[in-house]
DNA sequence: TCAATCCGTATC
DNA sequence: ATACGGATTGAC
């Protein structure tokens, strides 16, 4: 034996053997392989020998080096194994990388689940779940992990064949069912009863939920190790980032890891806060991907290792490995954050929760609006409610009015260039008088350039078909933006006038105008440039845009929504949706009506969201727009995939797949690009196979090496 | 009959 | 992407 293995500086094991000279393991010499190579029909373990120089090290879970057609191409080792079914000679893995186990069972075999129910690649789910080595940060000094832990035989993830199957990858919602107050037997009841102080901590934390009659009962079988699963519509001005601290806690109470998720950077980093509080510095750790490479892998590593039993973040999270999951937790899952823009273009609820399923773990879906996916989860039984009463939610809310259609702009004439109704600007004036702070919620600029009447701001619609006009970059006559028709001789249907003039003003201008509104008011905004996470009490203007509303210490004395039309009218399926949980999100940050909380939004009263927001019913609201998506045959009721590309492509892979029975074709639309795109929709019951049928033609494509490549969405956010 | 070349397919 | 096998072609 000349062979000498040895750490190298970066950490990498390499040998100094010669290839000629290789041999193989004498313990389980072969290695089950995903090879990170894109293709869809190379999404399969391969089998490679494990040189004996590598036997201890190469475990299930490292990242390897091997040769795959001729080149060296970075893989993941899935599992050891006695032999190959492999009927030809087997190479060699040319280089174990590192002999940290970065992939955990767990997480090999949820990124399976989620590659199936996506229709992509394991390599691909695989990118997304492990940060990129950075070999510095894994020398720093962290617990070691546990080596007894890392049994040769483990396998880390079913191999390809076993896992496409169906039963545990199925949609949560066609599962069983769970309750709250008596959810799946405990696994271990003896953590909930073996310390009385570890019962007393438990006791604390649930007493944060008291406004809500089940969530201490959702903490307490969390505590006690069991599965509860929960769709929590959160009061306004609620703490929720300490309510899911204690959350959290209670799961650590009883043993367990927890993973949540939040949309944002200030989401973030308000949990992040909380947790500290609630949990004590060094048992949680925040994962997003604004850390940059070697802080989000050292923040990696603090959960895989098991120095931490929290990790929270950004969708970058979703697939942290903690030891023993028992709670996974998302904050306001309508954010569109958390879809996650590479392919397979997973969604960080879907991911959660097929992870919540597979680990048996908790679920804690929470916002303060609910969207159709969350009320399939409570519709379906497969989630319980946590709700407050009616009663406590009167106590909580603002005053809510809305102003209609046709403002009355206030006649001050300052006000009236600010674009405020005269309703809009009282509440302002008095929220200020009480020397509370106002937020003013305003669309983003650019976010829709639309127009509307210069004399009676009577929005401009297409004559033909509605639709809202807007200009076109450079001309100066203004268009349909659904129709795409000239409105070259246009005239408000309302007051007759021919001026028009752009409805949406950025964040800024409103800024000014509103400073000369209420002189001597400091005004301050908070947008995509610089986004405030808290203001003072004091009076002030906050002009922010949706998404990036500051928490104002005390609570706003007046929130005014404004230029909601554009929120409304977008041509978007879920516009609806957004505009109610862009509302309710700004509206939680107002007083209580008792303490003077005003919250003023300009639009027509009788439109569903307005009425939602009203009477702050969320579920009342999901439950309406659930019922519509069902006869409308729109996810998530039905199951959608996008299949887009080039027309040629398009057609190409749409006469290779074999849809399941009774799926429907849609369109196809234009796409931009030359690119055009079909959907094609089936019934929840086929969607594992529909996801399988596009998986196996995009492979049979890539194996006759078609150059047009098609992009394959299934739940695409945006439909059409 | 054999080598050079082309094409399709598998990639361990 | 590259490598290999089998088929095809062309020269002896």
């Amino acid at each position: 034996m000349g062979a000498v293995a040895r750490t190298g500086q970066d950490g990498a094991v390499t040998t100094t053997r010669k290839r000629s000279d290789r041999q193989p393991a004498e313990r389980l010499p072969v290695a089950r392989v995903c090879v990170d190579v894109p293709l869809p029909h190379l999404d399969r373990p391969f089998d490679y020998l494990v040189p004996a120089e590598f036997a201890d090290d190469a475990q299930p879970g490292t990242r390897v080096r091997v040769r795959f057609a001729g080149q060296l191409v970075d893989g993941w080792l899935l599992a050891r194994a006695e032999s190959s079914e492999h009927g030809g000679r087997l190479a060699y893995l040319e280089r174990l990388v590192s002999p940290e186990p970065v992939l955990t069972p767990e997480i090999a075999r949820l990124a399976r689940a989620v590659a199936d129910r996506y229709a992509g690649n394991l390599a691909d789910v695989l990118r997304l779940a492990v940060p990129p080595r950075h070999a510095r940060a894994e020398q720093a000094p962290a617990a070691p992990a546990d080596p007894a832990t890392a049994d040769a035989a483990t396998e880390v993830a079913a191999s390809a064949d076993t896992a496409t199957g169906d039963g545990a990858t199925e949609d949560p919602a066609t599962a069983g069912t769970a309750s709250i107050a008596s959810a799946d037997a405990a696994t271990d009841g003896a953590a909930a009863t073996a310390l009385t102080d570890e019962g007393k901590l438990v006791e604390t934390l649930a007493e944060g939920w008291r406004d809500y009659p089940t969530g201490p009962g959702f903490l307490r079988a969390v505590a006690a190790g069991r599965a509860p699963r929960a769709v929590w519509s959160a009061l306004p001005g609620e703490e929720w980032p300490v309510r899911f601290a204690e959350a959290a806690a209670a799961t650590v109470a009883g043993g367990r890891g927890v993973v949540a998720v939040v949309a944002d950077a200030r989401d973030l980093a308000r949990l992040d806060a909380a947790l500290t509080a609630v949990l004590g510095p060094g048992r949680h750790v925040a994962l997003s991907a604004a850390l940059g490479p070697a802080r989000r892998y050292r923040a990696f590593l603090a959960a895989s290792r098991g120095t931490v039993p929290v990790v929270v973040g950004t969708r970058a999270a979703m697939f942290a490995p903690v030891e023993r999951l028992g709670l996974v937790a998302i904050w306001d899952d309508g954010d569109d954050l958390h879809a996650e823009p590479r392919a397979p273009y997973p969604h960080a609820r879907d991911v959660l929760l097929t992870r919540a399923q597979l680990a048996d773990a908790a679920v804690l879906v929470g916002g303060h609006a609910r969207t159709g996916e969350a009320q399939q989860l409570v519709e379906t039984g497969w989630a319980k409610e946590i709700a407050a009463t009616r009663e406590t939610l009167r106590g909580r809310t603002p005053q809510i009015a809305p102003t209609g259609d046709d403002p009355q702009l206030a006649r001050d004439p300052a006000a009236a260039t600010a674009r405020l109704p005269s309703l809009a600007w009282q509440a302002a004036r008095a929220a200020l008088k009480a020397d509370t702070p106002v937020l003013v919620q305003v669309p983003r600029r650019g976010y829709l350039p639309s127009m509307s009447c210069e004399d009676c701001r009577t929005p401009a619609r297409c004559p033909h078909c509605a639709g809202p006009l807007a200009l076109r970059s450079s001309q100066s006559t203004p268009a349909c933006q659904w129709c795409g028709r000239v409105a070259a001789a246009y005239a408000c249907p309302h007051c007759g006038g021919r001026r028009l003039r752009a409805s949406i003003v950025g964040a800024r201008r409103t800024a000014e105008e509103l400073g000369r509104a209420f002189p001597g008011v400091p005004v301050r905004t908070s947008g995509r440039d610089e986004v405030l996470s808290v203001v003072p009490g004091g009076a002030a203007v906050v002009v922010a845009t949706p998404g990036a509303e500051p928490v104002a210490e005390g609570g706003y004395g007046a929130v005014l929504l404004l230029d909601t039309w554009a929120l409304l009218t977008r041509a978007d399926l879920r516009a609806s949706e957004e505009a109610l949980r862009r509302w309710l999100s700004a509206a939680a940050l107002a007083r209580p009506a008792s303490a003077g909380g005003r919250v003023v939004v300009v639009a027509d009263g009788g439109l569903p969201p307005v009425q939602a927001l009203l009477r702050w019913d969320p579920g009342w609201f999901a439950a309406r727009e659930l019922a519509e998506r069902r006869e409308l045959g729109f996810p998530p009721a039905a199951r959608m995939a996008s299949v887009t590309g080039l027309p040629p492509a398009v057609a190409d892979l749409l006469a290779a797949v074999r849809l399941p029975e009774e799926a429907e074709l849609l369109g196809p639309v234009p796409a931009g690009e030359d690119q055009e795109r079909m959907l094609v929709r089936v019934t929840r019951s086929r969607a594992a196979a529909l996801a399988r049928a596009l998986h196996e033609a995009a492979g049979l494509r890539a194996a006759r090496k078609a150059s047009q490549s098609v992009r394959i969405q299934i739940d695409p956010l945006e439909l059409f």
